[in-house]
Order: structure tokens, then sequence, then C-alpha cells
DNA sequence: GTCTATATTTAGATAGAC
DNA sequence: GTCTATCTAAATATAGAC
């Protein structure tokens, strides 16, 4: 009968001290001695250490991948009704507010959550690749596929590129470094969610659309790209720019 | 005389394990094996682990460094003589240029650094806040004092959000993940760093200006921060949004 | 399900020869 | 500067009692 959540006790250990010191930084006796069992019990429950690390990612990654999907498809819907093009804005909110939030909801284990995502989503090794693989590419499908109703002229080969860009400043913004505060002096609360959205959603929208003004033109035929977008012996971006709005007064 | 570059052979081989497997992945003895010397070798000449993990840094970060700074002092001194504002998408460029070259280039084992620097990023670990606070934060405060320059209007709690989406869409986009190449399904080249220039700069160039008109009111006193800014209970961006581009044909 | 005990390997670090 | 040899602690994993 003590049996009951042991299994959800150890996870917690796991995910807490995972998130805090990486895969390899961990040992299965920190989590036991974390969550007051032995050793030989977290074997027995997770088998490897492997396998702990991807149930400590299971247990999160469904609810949240619910929740994004659901908003997902409330944008898909909402276009479809009002007869308009997916709204860009709307899908980027789908897109960073279930984690942005959850990231900092302290009942929910979210920072505990939010750092391991943030460790995840830039590690090369094979464990993180797999979870990566299995848990968050249908959702990374999913996203760029609504974002592509809502910018139909972008090509498949930025598309991606941009999204690469988005989820690496969502990681970022929720990433528990504390850099945020230590460069702002203060300035910049690291759990002001709601600023986080605010500001990164149309940070985000910014983005997409600037590039795709870039990069889309009107009757352009789809197999003869933009020269920006070539690779050259000189940078492609220095000369000859477009969007130098810094330049004048606005 | 064998001695001349024991130093860098050990700090290659470092710099690539740690590259690979995360600080705590890595042990003296696998360093030592891979550079060809005995583990007291490695010890010898950099007494600790944590200290071998910074003198891997130390050696390319200077280099780097030096050629972001310099490239931010030409985009000063440009707009000084244009009498200008300083132009964004300069400041930019003379932010990623430098690190997505250099995570490219084969030669200057730039890959593996790229990687250890992804790492770093978004690692909480005391070594990693380390290093970052050493050698990468005052690259940031300068770089933050021209964005300034470039959007004064930009409020002192906003800029270094934007600063930090800026950093992680640009960690993402040299990860040696090959997610981007993935999720493309082969239409993304992960190396092709002209591209990613000629994308991130505008990318991010949209997303600053996107956020200024957000945030900047011409006349606005600096104590009355815009609403959209303040906590509420709903998310501040799906109500009253003004980018909303997306939705009418351009 | 949960434990103790133990086997085996590997970790970082030191001492001292050359 | 570079090595071998060795120390002590800690790792994962297994066997078997309760």
């Amino acid at each position: 009968m003590a049996g009951k959540d042991t299994k959800g006790k150890i996870l917690d250990s796991a995910e807490q001290l995972f998130a805090e010191m990486g895969f390899h930084g961990v040992s299965l006796r920190m989590v036991a001695e974390a969550a007051g069992v032995s050793i030989s019990l977290v074997q027995y429950h997770f088998a490897t250490k492997e396998q702990l690390y991807e149930s400590v990612f299971e247990r999160r990654i469904v609810t949240i991948n619910h929740d994004r999907l659901r908003k997902l498809d409330q944008v898909e819907v909402e276009s479809r009704r009002l007869k308009q093009r997916v709204d860009l804005e709307g899908v980027l909110e789908a897109f960073v507010s279930p984690t942005v939030l959850l990231a900092r909801d302290k009942e929910a284990g979210g920072a505990v959550y939010a750092q391991l995502l943030a460790q995840l989503t830039n590690d090369p090794q094979p464990h993180a690749r797999k979870v990566s693989r299995k848990y968050t590419d249908p959702i990374a499908r999913q996203t760029m596929r609504v974002l592509h109703e809502a910018l139909p002229d972008m090509d498949d080969s930025v598309l991606p590129w941009c999204y690469v860009f988005a989820v690496g400043a969502m990681i970022a913004s929720i990433s528990t470094t504390g850099r945020v505060g230590l460069l702002s002096e203060g300035k910049c609360d690291p759990d002001d969610v709601q600023k986080i959205v605010a500001l990164l959603v149309p940070f985000l929208a910014g983005g997409f659309e600037r590039v795709a003004e870039l990069t889309d033109h009107a009757g352009r035929s789809k197999d003869e790209p933009a020269q920006v977008l070539n690779s050259r012996g000189k940078s492609p971006v220095t000369g000859g720019r477009k969007g130098a709005r810094g330049q004048d007064k606005r």
C-alpha cells in the first residue's frame, strides 16, 4: 500500500535532479536518496537511467501536448469560421503560451520541467534526440503546418528555419539561468509569464512576417527563390537590405 | 619539446567531448585517452575538471569576442559618420554573424564550439553560469547598449527580453541536433551559414521592431508603460492585438 | 514492492619515478 | 612535462532476503 505513489515520488526527484544537473550529472543514488527510497527500487521501477529519463518527460508532455494541439485546432477552426487566413499571432500564441505558462507554474512543477526542456532542445546526445523525436517532433510538424496556413507564400526551405528560431527564443525565455534578471539589472522579472508571452508573440510574429516579406514575391515562380537567400561569398544581409527602417525617423 | 602543443591537444579532445556529452558526461580519463596522454598530465596542466572546462572556452572566446566587438564598433562609427541612428540590422548582423560563421567553420573546430555554446546558454549549473558571466556577459551588455542606440525608445525592461530571445534563436540556429534537417525533410541545410545569417538577421530585426512598435509611444512618459505589457489575468496578446497583418491580404 | 549486501567498473585526485 | 601506480569515493547493476 506504500507503493501507491512511490513511482511518482521517484519521478519528482528525478525530474528535479535531471533539470538541475543534466542526464549525466545525476546518479540513481541521488534520485533514490532524494525520493527517500533505495537505489534498487528505482531500478525495479524504471530498469535503466535512460528509461527513467524518458519516463520523466512522458509524464508531463502528454498534458502539454494536448493543450498545444487543442489551441492549434481552435486557431484553425476560428479561421474557417471567419473565412479568413489563419492568424499568425494566434498560431504563435498557441505555440508559446502553454509551455511558457506551465514553465512558471510552481505547483505543477513547471519550472523544473522548463529547465528539462531547455536542456533537451539543444542536446545532440542520443537520449535527448530520442525523446525529442518521440514527443516534440509531432507537435512541431503540426505547428509548422498551421504556420504555413498563416503564411502560405513562405517557402518550405524557409519556414522550418523560422520555426527553429522561434523554438530557440521560447526556450531561452523560460530557461532558469537567471540571465535576463542579471543583464537587465533587475528590471526584467524572469517569472512574469504574462509579460514574456506579451513580448514573445509579437517578437516572433514580426520575425516571421519580415522574413516572409523578404522571401515572398507575389507572382514569383516557386522554382526561382529570391536571390537574397542564395549563398554567396559576401554576406547577403549587409548588402542591399530591404528593411533598414531603423535608419529613418519613424 | 614534446610539450609544445600538448595543452592544445588536450584542449581539442576536451572540447570535442564536452560538446558531445556535456560537463558531467565526460571524464578526465576519456579526455586523456582521446588526447593520447595520461590522466595525470591533464591534471598537471589544468588541475581540475572545472578549470579544464573553462580553459576550453577561453581559447575560442577571445577571438570571437574580439570579432564581435570590432563589428559593433564599426556599426557605431558608421552611424556617426552618416549622422544617422544606429542601423538595427547592422547591429544584429554584428551580433550573429561572427558566431554563426565560426559555428560551421570545420577547420577552426567551429561546429564543436557551437555545440558547447549551445549547452552553455541554457545551463543553470555553476560551472556554466561562471563561464557565461565571465566571457559572454560583457559582450551582451555592449550589444544591448548599441541595440539601445538603434531603438532608443525601447524600454529598459523590454530590450533585455528581446536580447534573450535573439540569443536563443541564434543558438538554436547553430545547434547540431540536426533537427532543422529532419523537420524540413532535407529542404533546410543546417550547414548553409549564409542562409542562416540571411534569415536570422531579418527575423530578429522584424521581432525587435514589432516589439518596439508595440511598446514605444512617442511622447509617452517613461514612467507609464504601455498597458499591453502589464500582467493581467487574460492573455494580453489575444485581445486587442495590433499586428494581425496575417489576416488581410498584403 | 522494498530492502540489504555485494560485485564490478569507473570516477577524480595524489605520490613519486624519470 | 610526462609517466606508472595507487588511493578513496562513487557509479551501475545484480542477487537474494523479507
